[in-house]
RNA sequence: GGAGAGGUGGCCGAGUGGUCGAAGGCGCAGCACUGGAAAUGCUGUAUAGGGGCAACUCUAUCGAGGGUUCGAAUCCCUCCCUCUCCGCCA
């Protein structure tokens, strides 16, 4: 959420900067309402407090011996009355404004940072590095080819259990799952990570705290009975772990490392990528997760990068950093570097990762602070996939195949794995 | 699902309708004492919004929302949440 200040004091400034995004934003009206919400809770206070000094008046004559009944005292609470009657019409008008300001600010996104590419779509995105030597072949498989062979996993079965866009993995494709979380795991704890298992289930001022409400409801499960969802992303309940908390500045950095399976109902995306793991309701991902001190988001962008890539380089899969521009942004960040893998069957580099830098925009909404010297300030937080196990599965199977139809595993995963290579049963 | 108890500051915990943003304690910070520390003493220590360069000041907040009153942490109503026991259950 953007300042209520910034709406009120600069509201250009939002404009021009979300017209990087691609967004034509109108904010005169939203900008009326910030001053008329200020100008109110001004008039009100002053109100209040002369009723508080009428109040304190009357307890203080009564407390003396006078007459409560007396013309005086009488006259006071008149007075009182009235300005208790102001103060509610006031009131009233103050939370509607209010309401109507804190809903509207809730689905704007967050101002791109200074130094994200301008650009309309993903095609201005911008390469950053490379890692790697991508594997190149003409007769290589795709994932789902080599799932199927070596019967790692069931699609079709799997709309009888649920319907498409699940998937059931079985027996090595099972274990490798696991190998792989448990790898990613071991991967960031050993730098220092707090490792978290969240629930699933999240609650909407979960979902709004970062971001996913109130404009991104189709694309969560939702239990209705309970206003719970399913969370998108381990992103969400991590937020929502320190939400409405004041965090010493000594305990920042908070870095956090989460296995959660992820929800999304991919509402719009008929027809892409309807074979294998790369697009499923539910998937696996380890996700990283900062909190930190706002004077120290910047490196802690490029660390939390650093962590996920070096989740590719322990596997041996060549990838790219890709810089997202400002048109591309996801909702909350305010800077996002894309780290995507060779997939050698399919031919391309697919996203494996996403690592934003989202600012205040996520603590404010959230508030989330820590201690200043005078009052509190809103941390930074960032969050990064490291990584999503599903296309890491795909990479590792696609990356790994041999001539024999076995699969070679990097040599990392294979004290997880138990073997190292995957051959048909 | 059934029965009961309870929600007050970072935590514990008091609070008779009137100077209560809230005693006391713990914790934390600063100072004093000390060779250094412990112990002790003193002082300070909530959040949000508004005004002021600042010192400071105004308003709101004792789970949430209503109500009674000149005045509510305290009285009334509604809702929410947490805990304990029983039942069911991995």
């Amino acid at each position: 959420m953007l300042d209520q200040r910034l709406v009120r004091e600069n509201p250009d400034l939002i404009t021009s900067e979300l017209g990087r995004r691609g967004m034509t934003v109108d904010l005169t009206g939203l900008q009326l309402i910030a001053q008329q919400q200020r100008n109110l809770e001004e008039q009100r206070s002053k109100l209040q407090a002369e009723g508080n000094r009428i109040g304190k008046e009357v307890g203080q004559l009564i407390k003396n011996g006078s007459d409560p009944k007396a013309s005086e005292v009488a006259e006071m609470r008149q007075q009182g009355n009235i300005i208790k009657q102001k103060v509610a019409v006031l009131e009233d008008e103050e939370k509607q404004l209010s309401a109507r300001l804190r809903e509207q600010l809730l689905t704007l996104p967050n101002l791109p940072s200074p130094d994200c590419p301008e650009g309309r779509d993903e095609s201005d995105n911008q390469e950053r590095r490379r890692w790697g030597t991508p594997r190149e072949g003409e007769d290589l498989l795709e994932h789902w080819e080599i799932g199927e062979q070596l019967s790692l996993f069931e699609t079709e079965r799997s709309v009888r259990i649920a319907q498409s866009r699940f998937v059931t993995l079985t027996g090595q494709g099972a274990r490798l799952e696991r190998a792989l979380i448990n790898f990613m795991l071991d991967l960031h704890s050993a730098k220092g990570y707090k490792e978290i298992m969240p629930p699933v289930l999240v609650n909407s001022a979960s979902l709004t705290g970062s971001g996913q409400l109130p404009k991104f409801a189709e694309e969560s499960f939702r239990c209705a009975e309970d206003d719970l969802w399913l969370t998108p992303t381990a992103e969400v309940p991590l937020t929502s772990l320190h939400r409405d908390e004041i965090i010493p500045a000594e305990q920042l950095p908070l870095r956090y490392a989460a296995y959660s399976p992820c929800f999304r109902r991919e509402a719009g995306s008929y027809g892409r990528d309807t074979r294998g793991l790369i697009r499923l309701h539910q998937f696996n991902k380890v996700e990283l997760y900062w909190f930190v001190h706002p004077d120290h988001s910047q490196a802690a962008h490029a660390q939390i990068t650093a962590d996920a890539e070096a989740v590719l380089q322990s596997l041996e899969l060549p990838y790219r950093v890709i810089e997202l521009c400002t048109g591309d942004l996801g909702f909350s960040a305010s800077c996002t570097y894309d780290l995507e893998v060779w997939l050698p069957g399919a031919k391309a580099f697919r996203e494996i990762s996403s690592c934003s830098a989202c600012g205040d925009f996520q603590a404010r909404r959230s508030a989330i602070r820590t201690k200043e010297r005078k009052g509190t300030r809103l941390i930074h937080t960032l969050n990064g996939s490291g990584l999503a196990v599903g296309r890491t599965m795909a990479a590792v199977l696609e990356t790994g195949q041999q001539s024999d139809g076995s699969v070679l595993l990097p040599k990392a995963l294979v004290p997880y794995f138990g073997k190292d290579r995957i051959q048909p049963e």
